[in-house]
DNA sequence: TTTCAAATGCAAACTATTTGCATTTATAGA
DNA sequence: TCTATAAATGCAAATAGTTTGCATTTGAAA
């Protein structure tokens, strides 16, 4: 697997592959402070304007997905291969469904609506196993 | 089809039903403030915060859900029994999906990932038939 | 190495949403 | 019907996430 490379045209700044490798470090996505503390964490100071200046210029290039989750009121960012969730509603752990089970209703979608589809988001709200466990 | 009840226990003011006839007013979700000009100009002054307090009450009794869309920095309120769009990446229209694909993967889900599913959210984004004959 | 547009950091601005509080109103009970 | 009272409203101020302006720094092309 290699690393994500930043878009063509654009510098390579150390925040810039920091925040990169960030967001290749969490699994599922975050806030932009998230991204702003594990860099602190990591002995680096960066500023929370280009942090977020970064992620749009990264979400217009296609490389991250931003969303807002059920109850949350801040976005959170991910990179854009990974973005079918699990989310419990007790500890917000977030899991990435791996088998999208979407791509079979394209086509039907397709020919009930009329839509040129580009993409698509699922988010599932639950219980997990630990909280399950937790709450008997 | 008989009109959305406000829930026991909440008094019946005549911003609670406005907020409530707007909502099934509209097909799709919508901002808090279009809630707010549409009764305007439907003649009625509503303070936003009585909207807000009012949709926060409402997705807490479970007949409203609060949504972000693609793109969107503000919250979005819908009527709960309809929660799967088709979003135009031009126009921003909304369409619902009618025939949820979803529930014959819950199953698959559940044994997968151990999770009490609660509920789940879908959206899927593309360019509507309107844009696409635009865009020609 | 020099040059300069692009990127950064900081503080201020912005905007959607929330909150405190005084006033109004719905409704249960007399 | 009238009254008492908790709930709901409206307004203004507060909040929080995010964006922006601008002076300074930095990457990379020449």
């Amino acid at each position: 697997m290699e690393s994500l490379k930043i878009p063509e045209g654009y510098k390579i700044t150390k925040q810039r592959k920091a925040i990169l490798e960030v967001l290749e470090y969490f699994e599922t996505p975050v806030h932009a402070e998230d991204i702003f503390l594990k860099l602190k964490d990591l002995g680096m100071d960066i500023s929370l304007s280009t942090i977020y200046r970064n992620l749009d210029m990264l979400q217009k290039q296609g490389l991250v997905v931003k969303a807002y989750m059920l109850n949350e009121d801040k976005a959170r960012f991910g990179l854009s291969s990974k973005k079918n969730y699990l989310v419990c509603q007790e500890c917000k752990k977030i899991v990435i469904i791996d088998n999208c089970p979407f791509e079979k209703f394209k086509e039907e979608l397709i020919e009930v609506h009329g839509f040129d589809i580009l993409g698509h988001s699922i988010e599932v709200y639950g219980i997990c196993p630990d909280c399950k466990n937790k709450l008997k």
